[in-house]
DNA sequence: TCGTGTCGTTCGATTTGACGAACGTTGGCG
DNA sequence: CGCCAACGTTCGTCAAATCGAACGACACGA
């Protein structure tokens, strides 16, 4: 599972990784997290067996889950080519999804741009479970969410939830989307 | 993401109920992992703030992945409004991005929300190879695409291309766009 | 009724992680 | 050039996590 993986020197990459992807130096990190300095700079070093709280606010401070910050990072190469022409999946004519790129069966994703007009709401049934949604509203206003937990959203809100759940689009005004959707 | 979550107390109540579910008592894991009695109990009392070397010996006990022991139980619906969200810092002022969903490492895949401003364009180097960006245009208009071969995109246009080479975003106008990143 | 084993907790001693202050270095600017 | 600010590192100090040992509670047999 995890066996013979020593979390020291992970860590140690891992936190110089995410920090340079931000683009923030070693001391701006610290003061965001509230940590010193020279507690940085070692576990940078890979000396050190952090405590939790301290790799936590690390963690929150550079905005990526716990468990980047730990476990080693993916190392095979895949490559997964962007979807060709965009192909349209229409099953009400309030509701029209286009199909940006679709992932390969190991690494599942697949990005759309949904189209919605008021009217009748779209219900969706469950998916395969631990599939997750991605909303992003570009224009418009949708109320969204799993069934009985809609949210409103207006341009540039952002809304993640269960998949596995059924769950609801509708569409307040005229409006479209961005949507990722994410397997397990 | 992971806001105001306090791992303590979810550390403790997920070691107690790993435990549990193994069958096995507190000493006995205390043995198996290599720590002190007295450490655990402290730990399933939700008292104390563990190292990782701690808490990955019990992981490993436990025969749990890492994550299970700090991550709360499972997702739920997570908005973020416009505007909020943990933002990268920009090295130009034209650039702002903010983070919406970072993938796991066995699941890489970033989602964000880029807001730009005309003026300087944004000269990106290579990632890691094999990453692709895939671009949607919310408003405004963007010209972007590896170096050399910029395409000007308006709303609801859509981009991909590869993100091991140099690339390039410059908005014509104020705009903002989804971007998700996905590394190999 | 002892004696033995294991359970989980509590109590000092010690190792060690986190802090704050200093250091040398680098880059920008008058 | 000097000055200043920020960077990342190193060092001494302090608080805290970990340890080892002892504790009371409970169960099982002799």
């Amino acid at each position: 599972m995890q066996q013979p993986a020593p979390p020291l020197a992970t860590i140690a990459a891992a936190l110089r990784r995410e920090r340079e992807r931000v683009g923030i130096s070693l001391a701006e990190l610290a003061r965001r997290a509230g940590l010193a300095k020279s507690t940085l700079s070692q576990l940078e070093a890979g000396a050190g067996n952090p405590s939790i709280e301290t790799l936590w606010s690390l963690g929150v401070a550079l905005g990526v889950p716990f468990s980047r910050l730990v476990e080693p990072p993916t190392s095979q190469v895949r490559v997964i080519r962007a979807g060709q022409g965009p192909r349209l999946l229409a099953d009400k004519s309030t509701y029209a999804a286009t199909l940006l790129a679709a992932g390969s069966t190991h690494a599942r994703r697949d990005l759309y741009v949904l189209e919605l007009e008021p009217g009748q709401p779209r219900e969706a049934e469950a998916h395969i479970p631990g599939s997750v949604e991605h909303l992003v509203v570009a224009a418009g206003r949708i109320l969204a969410g799993p069934a009985g937990g809609q949210i409103e959203l207006g341009p540039g809100d952002y809304i993640a939830f269960p998949g596995d759940v059924p769950h609801y689009y509708e569409a307040l005004e005229p409006s479209w989307a961005v949507l990722m959707m994410e397997h397990a």
